[in-house]
DNA sequence: GGCCAGATGTTGACAGCGTCCACTTAAGGG
DNA sequence: CCCTTAAGTGGACGCTGTCAACATCTGGCC
């Protein structure tokens, strides 16, 4: 009656995968404060292991934040693939990745505003490697949204044309993501009505766009900033 | 030699002006550090106060940074009116306009953040009042630009129609707004084109609005909700 | 099979933070 | 001239992020 094993398993000395519990009490308290001020100590009193046992696992709470704001990009790009599924047309398909874009924003606003807001980025003005890599992963979800199909149909010019195609996702990406944060901010709203607010803005933006495609200037990058890194090819621990 | 007038003025009890010190000084960090995590303490050591000083003119944290952001709201309106004041036609007006208000978040993307970001909203879903009314005086001045002139030009008919001008101006805002944060958070760049990036949005947007405005639910809103709480009219402190 | 290295978890400590409290100082109105 | 009261001070409390030293478990190597 001394040893182990003494009834079950009261708390076997190793978690056994705090890395994944962790992430997912941030993510359930950042659900429910919609705030990312709470502590990592609140986590390991959730996890059931001491206010340090994260340490092993995180270099700090910037880097699980990190964690975290990459699996909410995970989660994101998963919603608009699925959204998509359920459609044949282009256009129909563009707009059901409007429609989960500006969802999953307005459903978890504090993890949208982790993901995209300025936390992750500190003063050197690098995010995370892991974290760059998801939100690149997402980014690629428009690109091939607006150019395989919606755009290819309605502006047929620009499939052989780069610029005109970073101009379209430029002006898709950023009408969707203002759209997105007036509603979260409560700028605009009711926040109800978000799927038909995405589709008039999205109508307006084709209404526009099926006329001509504003140049972007040379030298424009969309998404994460080129060069600045050796991205790690998302080998996430080995 | 002992009471008070030593030398000159050492350190008289009383501050005399502490509570707009105190927002200068919150300022001046939020632009060095690009960030809100700044201690009160910090902001009372610079303003040469006690720790606790501050206290008898916020009321907590977020009432500080509150303040901080109204000023922030009447800043970048500024910056806006100005920027317009140099042109004569709608659309350059515009422009001017949507040029102003990117620089002013790419410049100070900590205080932009603090302004739009949901730090102020707390789980009571309500921004402090000063806040809201500055933010509110703020739109107007987008309304205006919108409504009174570049649109009617472009748009003849949407000046009867108070659904269509409220359509151009939620495209108008969501998409500078998102611009402004690509732009901020680094997913788009680089920030130097910033210009550039506005004017070619801006154009992208006034081609789609020159062909048809896209109705907007009905029931919507676009600025503070409305009725959630009296506005007190802008009254600053008696 | 046994042992050792390293990964994982614990305990204790430290400085800094936001905030509350009781106290002090100065200034302006009766 | 006094006295209420706004403005500023100093100390305290509990909480936080993080560091360092120590404990425990586990997998790989002899």
């Amino acid at each position: 009656m001394t040893k182990a094993t003494i009834t079950a398993d009261p708390r076997p000395y190793h978690h056994g995968d705090l890395h994944r519990t962790i992430v997912g009490a941030a993510l359930d308290v950042l659900s429910e404060s919609q705030s990312t001020e709470f502590s990592l100590r609140e986590l390991a009193r959730r996890a059931g292991v001491s206010h340090n046992a994260p340490y092993k696992h995180f270099a700090d709470k910037r880097d699980l934040l990190a964690a975290v704001s990459a699996v909410g990009f995970e989660l994101l790009a998963k919603q608009m693939t699925d959204a998509t599924k359920e459609h044949d047309s282009p256009r129909e398909r563009l707009a059901a990745m409007a429609r989960a874009y500006v969802r999953g924003g307005v459903n978890n606003p504090a993890l949208y505003r982790l993901m995209f807001g300025g936390y992750l980025t500190g003063q050197d003005d690098e995010r995370p490697a892991i974290e760059r890599t998801a939100a690149e992963n997402m980014k690629a979800l428009l690109v091939d949204a607006i150019s395989d199909g919606a755009l290819g149909r309605l502006i047929p010019t620009a499939a052989a044309n780069t610029r005109e195609i970073d101009g379209a996702i430029l002006i898709f990406w950023s009408q969707m993501h203002g759209l997105t944060l007036l509603l979260v901010d409560r700028l605009v709203g009711p926040r109800e009505k978000m799927d038909e607010l995405s589709e008039s803005v999205l109508q307006g933006m084709l209404n526009g766009l099926a006329n001509s495609i504003p140049a972007i200037p040379s030298g424009v990058w969309i998404g994460p900033p080129p060069g600045e890194s050796n991205v790690p090819d998302l080998a996430l621990k080995g």
